[in-house]
DNA sequence: AATAAAATTTAGTCTAATCTAAAAATATGT
DNA sequence: ACATATTTTTAGATTAGACTAAATTTTATT
């Protein structure tokens, strides 16, 4: 049985590795954890110990078959439970993560399940991200920074990157909704700011927000 | 912020001050928690010190009002999310219990009122026990082991006192249903057996068994 | 009231997860 | 290639929650 600490680990390592696909390094893992470099190599040995990642000393590490199933399996009840909170218990998109921090860690496989089949087998959770099914299994959605699209780009608004209270609420309020249509209107070199057309209306978007916002074409 | 350990000795204190009003004794919640002696003087001093628990060495201990109130949401949580699997998710009551003691220390109040508000304010949860309003009110609800009946009291079965599978299911078997009408039919001096008749079916209790059903007249 | 028994607390150990400081290994720049 | 910088690991400390064994306090019995 897997202590929150350890899932969480694991769970940090497995978004990691779909940036850096050739292992993840202590320091990157220490940062994303937000805790020292020693306690990550103190973790690190222990989840080895338990054959959830592969590691050589001084060489970085990846997770094993069985660490990657065991970090999905927690991915998908993190998005499950933030899908009930907003289909059923009608929170809004920007207040879930939290509480699914505490929710993904609840082992019943049963409760999952019967969780997945509640909710009608959702695709997607709230942000727009997959959710992997009782197999494990998931699309990859194929999509694009705004930051990294070309003027004249459109397509749907399906996803985000940053999931922060602060920047839900930030989007809220300036209409920019999931599954909204969009067109890059236009780029300054300058800022590398965006115009762009959502919904019928023209925005301007700084770099830091298209950053964080998918496009799908 | 309390750890799940505080809560759950919070939750037991509570239960065992139900039934010894004048007290708690280290021995006692030891024996409840499955846990040694020692370790319970070692939480209680960290009950105390966060005022929790109102404690002096030797004499025993008993709740704060803040320690009652802290319980009390704790079991709220508890029996609402019983009754979310049951309601919502299909579980039979026999299986609810051991997920509840997980999702019982969610913490975060808006889940809390928002789950009661989806499940339309429950006023007992799947065992017959009642559950705490938002400002930590329940009724006590006035009931009656059926070992401590006489012979002609009658009633309905509105709860049981052990919650464990293994004894949900025997009642399962045996087609003993909450809200079912009793009637004490008989009583064996022998054994203490109870010969009563539920839902115009006539059966034999054991005391064990008795001992763990509630009547209400 | 003295002694024996039971209950409770204290002292010291262990594991998990964190930290700081120091040492060791690896990577980089001239 | 070699000195320096960076990364990673090790060593030692701390806190929470458990344990065993021993000491202390309270309760019960003669
Ligand atoms: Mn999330
Ligand atoms: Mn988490
Ligand atoms: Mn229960
Ligand atoms: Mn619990």
């Amino acid at each position: 049985m897997l202590t929150f600490s350890e899932e969480n680990y694991l769970k940090t390592i497995f978004h990691l590795e779909q940036i850096h696909s050739n292992g993840v390094s202590t320091n990157a893992l220490s940062k994303e954890m937000e805790t020292k470099a020693s306690s990550v190599t103190d973790m690190i040995k222990k989840l080895s110990e338990k054959k959830l990642i592969n590691y050589k000393k001084y060489k970085g590490f990846k997770l094993s078959q069985f660490g990657m199933e065991t970090a999905i399996a927690i991915i998908r009840k993190h998005r499950l439970w933030e899908v009930f909170l907003v289909e059923k218990l009608n929170f809004s998109w920007d207040e879930v993560h939290e509480v699914a921090e505490q929710l993904e860690h609840i082992k019943s496989e049963k409760l999952t399940n019967k969780l997945d089949a509640f909710l009608a087998y959702p695709k997607i959770d709230p942000h727009g991200d997959p959710i992997p099914n009782k197999d494990g299994n998931f699309p990859k959605i194929s999509k694009m920074l705004f930051s990294e699209c070309q003027v004249g780009d459109e397509g749907t608004f399906i996803g985000v990157k940053d999931s922060s209270s602060i920047f839900l609420q930030f989007l809220d309020k300036n209409n920019i909704y999931l599954n909204a249509k969009v067109k890059i209107i236009q780029k300054e070199a300058f800022d590398l700011s965006l115009k762009i057309e959502i919904n019928n209306n023209t925005i301007m978007v700084s770099h830091k927000t298209a950053s964080n916002l998918y496009l799908q074409s």
